[in-house]
DNA sequence: CACCCGTCGGTAAACGATTGCCGGACGCTA
DNA sequence: TAGCGTCCGGCAATCGTTTACCGACGGGTG
């Protein structure tokens, strides 16, 4: 093994290949015209030196990263790893990377310190955002997308899905089963989407003229909280033939909540999710939920964050 | 709101407070001891302009990014958020940041593309490392860490979790409880601990005097493949009273054929996983499982990579 | 043969921070 | 008052690229 004190840099490049630094740029960045052997004596240079250009001194000179940031709160909630997972391959399509980042608190430390890594654009996914967030989203120096949010009255581009139209889908399905008594878990006080979730619920009931007092309504969306509340709800409302929920999560605690009564899944009642986890076909029985499409989010935020204003290096 | 065509640089900072721009990195990083009176007049200045640093110009100088970078396989495996939450968190408490990359192929190109991106350190966690990729590993210029993978014969720092003594952890709860009849499903070929595991399960049952044959071992780590698997197993082998599993998703797909088969868990087969993961508390019945300490992982590998050693920019 | 034009490649100036070196100011002592 | 040591802070070089600008060279045309 040779001992490399050194990494080499495009002036040790240049002087192998008997150019100028500008050539071994223009040749390695594919700008300009090149003569044939010129081309050749630098990329052998560079071969034979292992050169690997410093991005890090590219990025100073054209202000420029490949870079985007992505922030997420939870990635321990199973809605976040096909986000990840999306967000990283668009990236590495469109030749950028990834600086991965966790929210504290109200995450403006977090998002100034992604400012300071210098990238290019920003991908924003947690709920929870609170004004003063939204503001410093809207007057960022560069592009910032917020997945799975919705702003607080200020100019933000976001993505999400349409989680209005999927919670009245999936009602609308128990509906069509034949389901006329329906109970509803809904979600975080603090979660942008509860609202939105039980308004798409309330209204596929609506539309089905099934009575309020025909659809109990309670709060639960972790796993425990939602088989405690299930089963409240449950026992004050025997009549209930299906639960719809405002997640995937809510959902198993739901169908826990059931078997703890003695009863079964779908026999007795039927539950009925929201978000396509991949644990969701993993319990017993399978879950009926309705699928939001993450890689597309991922993908499509990736595409909006990637547009390139000037930025800083 | 002002419009703000560019980013202030340090120069701004320095006219507007009336010192030389040594003095406002001196002031900024905390190097050397500033009067009280230029202190706060750099301070002020960089408030009142809003003045962030560029971290791309410092790391140019200093040749250190203060960031590392994380290469996983499959995001989609529920391994690893825990993994990449926990590395992302010691990254933060090191005041650093976590460049992270998904891996295609043989993962050479997004490793060089790490380098590139002058990360200081570099975090790897994929199984499935050919020969070629532990050579690189080993002659890379910067520190690099493999997680939950053993080396082909080079010398590169591991963090593994011992799934020799968990697994055999594991078999031994299920031989405690009475059973002396138990199936094994293996893990898939390529992963380095199939072996390893497998060998924690025949070692539990020699040591508790249990017969090769009364020890069927079948092939399956992913959910359907495990069902299928372990049905088989079981219609070849009807006195089996218990099932021990690679991972998990194997568990889960074990319950589901016994489920399949018209039995219950436990009271006809009792299933014991490896791994716990989030959803082993959702299934019904919740899985007996044998926790591998995955933050710790994240933890001890962020450290490790977190050593310094002369970089580049 | 003189002139012009196009092509290629070299020179050197940025990009924005950090830091070694040195000089000035100030305070203390003799 | 002179001499000396300490403490601050400014000057300017440096990190490794990219790229604007310009000069040299060669070939084609009038």
């Amino acid at each position: 093994m040779v001992e490399r004190t050194r990494q080499p840099t495009i002036r040790d490049v240049a002087e192998r290949a008997g150019v100028s630094t500008a050539s071994v740029s223009r040749v390695l960045t594919g700008v300009g015209r090149p003569r044939a052997a010129t081309a050749a004596a630098v990329r052998a240079a560079a071969a034979e030196l292992g050169y690997r250009p410093s991005s890090i001194a590219r990025s100073l000179r054209t202000r420029r990263t490949e870079t985007f940031g992505l922030l997420v709160s939870e990635v321990q909630n199973p809605f976040f790893p096909a986000l990840v997972d999306s967000v990283a391959d668009a990236a590495r399509g469109l030749g950028r990377s990834v600086v991965l980042g966790t929210v504290a608190g109200d995450g403006l430390a977090d998002l100034e310190r992604m400012l300071e890594r210098s990238v290019d654009g920003l991908i924003v996914a947690w709920g929870r955002l609170s004004a003063v967030t939204w503001r410093w989203i809207a007057e960022a120096p560069i592009p910032v997308v917020v997945v799975n949010s919705e702003p607080d009255g200020v100019a933000v581009p976001i993505v999400v899905s349409d989680t209005y139209a999927g919670t009245r889908e999936a009602v609308e399905h128990v509906i069509a089963l034949g389901h006329r008594r329906i109970g509803y878990l809904r979600g975080p006080a603090d979660s942008p989407t509860t609202e939105v979730r039980l308004a798409g619920f309330v209204a596929g009931c609506a539309a089905a003229g099934i009575p309020r007092e025909a659809t109990p309504i309670a709060d639960g969306s972790a796993v425990e909280a939602a088989e405690t509340a299930t089963r409240r709800m449950l026992v004050a409302n025997p009549t209930l033939t299906a639960v719809a929920t405002y997640n995937d999560l809510a959902a198993i605690g739901a169908i826990r909540a059931v078997h703890g009564l003695g009863g079964r899944v779908p026999e007795d009642v039927s539950v009925v999710g929201f978000d396509d986890i991949p644990a969701a076909s993993w319990v017993t029985p399978p879950l009926t939920t309705v699928a939001q499409a993450k890689r597309e989010l991922g993908r499509i935020a990736a595409e909006k964050a990637g547009i390139i204003k000037p930025g800083r290096p």
